[in-house]
DNA sequence: AACTGTCGTTCTGTCGGACAGTTTGACAGA
DNA sequence: TCTGTCAAACTGTCCGACAGAACGACAGTT
């Protein structure tokens, strides 16, 4: 019972130590953004190892988001963006079979404290950017209102829109990023309420509060309007029928919020 | 000026093919995960592309954490798991040149929401946990207090247990994984102020608090709670000279919070 | 001066083949 | 039930090769 615990012994494959070896000569600064990677025939003869090798190690860079490359050029360095990061992390969520419910629970703590955040800082040109999504966003109501068709996802996206630009006012790229995941599977979500339940109205109302709380940069205010904004979407989802506590399908949310980069 | 506006053209290499070939297979279930992945050749052959392809698409499979190898043997299929992504995010965030104030802002809302879920459903194995990991705290602060040299290294990771338990007691997987690259970052912080501060009594006794407060299943306290244990932190940064406007440098934070995996 | 076409170089993407070392799985022995 | 043996299958790594694309310089055109 008591056999002596040994910690496993890691050999790690040649192309995984080329990986880390570019990735430290990135995180050190010496090879710096923008710049490009050495040709892979270089490398090779560098590191002492095959070029197929460099290669496999540089995939894993480009996964991992610290390379791009350009159009099928040679491959730069880049910095991983949230985007990148955000797709892979709403993929796994839904793989690991998150319910509505830990998705909305997150939603509900971060959404509104993001607004309280852009309140206090929020600037004209954000303002701005806000309003005139909220114009786009009255023009596809008034188009539902009259019983034209218009484009769910098109909503959904201008829905998306508006809470980015908050998330983004509010200067707080750690917040953002803890935010993006969340805002990426709600997509799916408002793409099944909204056609169901007609509620662009309720969206477009609650857009048009906060912004105006927001232009008086009342803190407590926008938090709480962002935050009914939310229960509201909540209740939006438990009017269709479906339990918040069923695990999102990977099915049915596709693979634009999965994005693959 | 109003030239037409043609979106870019992409066009995958083969590798990038077959990379969202088999993810499609995965995210779709006829890939399961614990599944070994086909060979090498024999994926090559059903692809129609050469074995040295597959491998640069397998490599890229593997930086996103979709599938393992198992210690040099043929890779099996596996859920990328939230320690992966935290540790690429929290790279990211440090690449990005973040500062401490915007973790901390971040980390004000995320941690006491947790704690607070916490609250209402935490189990008593989770408490024992806690209880167990305050315990060993315990001796630490005795020890500093006796003037003995104690391990910082330690003493943080003990204190980033102690959240990560509640964390984990939440059952919240989102917020978990937004907890998460947070509280990577909060390491080397907690590294700095410690032995220069002497501030173990002070998180020791926050803890204990939040295990009365959780015990007695009151959110309202929990969280009040909570919110001030990092609000302390915030002091102490400040207290140490730092700027909390200065970006949380590469260097001083050190490989293991940037993990790679 | 700014735009366009040409051309040679360099390098990536892809291919084929090859081989050592390991892991796997089955099978026999204690 | 545990251990030792063995062949097959497969991964990791290497070598060599070639088409096509991007790059950069340079000349030609308006």
């Amino acid at each position: 019972m008591t056999e002596p615990q040994f910690s496993t012994i890691e050999r790690q494959p040649t192309y995984r130590l080329v990986y880390t070896a570019i990735q430290n000569e990135i995180t050190c600064g010496r090879l710096k953004v923008g710049d490009r990677l050495p040709s892979e025939t270089s490398l090779a003869e560098q590191f002492g190892v095959n070029r197929s090798t460099v290669r496999e190690g540089i995939r894993l860079l480009e996964e991992s988001g610290l390379v791009t490359r350009t159009g099928g050029g040679r491959p730069r360095v880049t910095l991983p963006h949230y985007l990148d990061l955000a797709s892979r992390a709403s993929r796994a969520l839904v793989l690991h079979s998150v319910s509505f419910r830990e998705l909305w629970e997150a939603a509900v703590v971060i959404e509104p404290a993001a607004a309280e955040y852009a309140a206090s800082r929020i600037d004209d040109v954000h303002l701005d950017r806000l309003a005139d999504s909220i114009v786009r966003m009255e023009d596809m109501v008034r188009a539902v209102e009259e019983g034209r068709r218009v484009d769910t996802d098109a909503f959904v996206s201008l829905d998306r829109e508006f809470h980015e630009i908050i998330s983004d006012s509010t200067g707080n790229r750690v917040l953002a990023l803890s935010r993006e995941p969340v805002a990426r599977l709600f997509i799916p979500a408002g793409r099944v309420i909204l056609p169901r339940l007609k509620t662009h109205r309720r969206v477009l109302d609650a857009h048009i509060r906060i912004l105006a709380a927001l232009r008086e940069h009342d803190t407590a205010l926008v938090r709480d309007w962002m935050k009914r904004h939310m229960e509201d979407f909540k209740r939006g989802y438990e009017a269709t029928g479906m339990s918040i506590d069923t695990p999102l399908d990977a099915v049915a949310i596709g693979p634009d919020a999965m994005g693959t980069g």
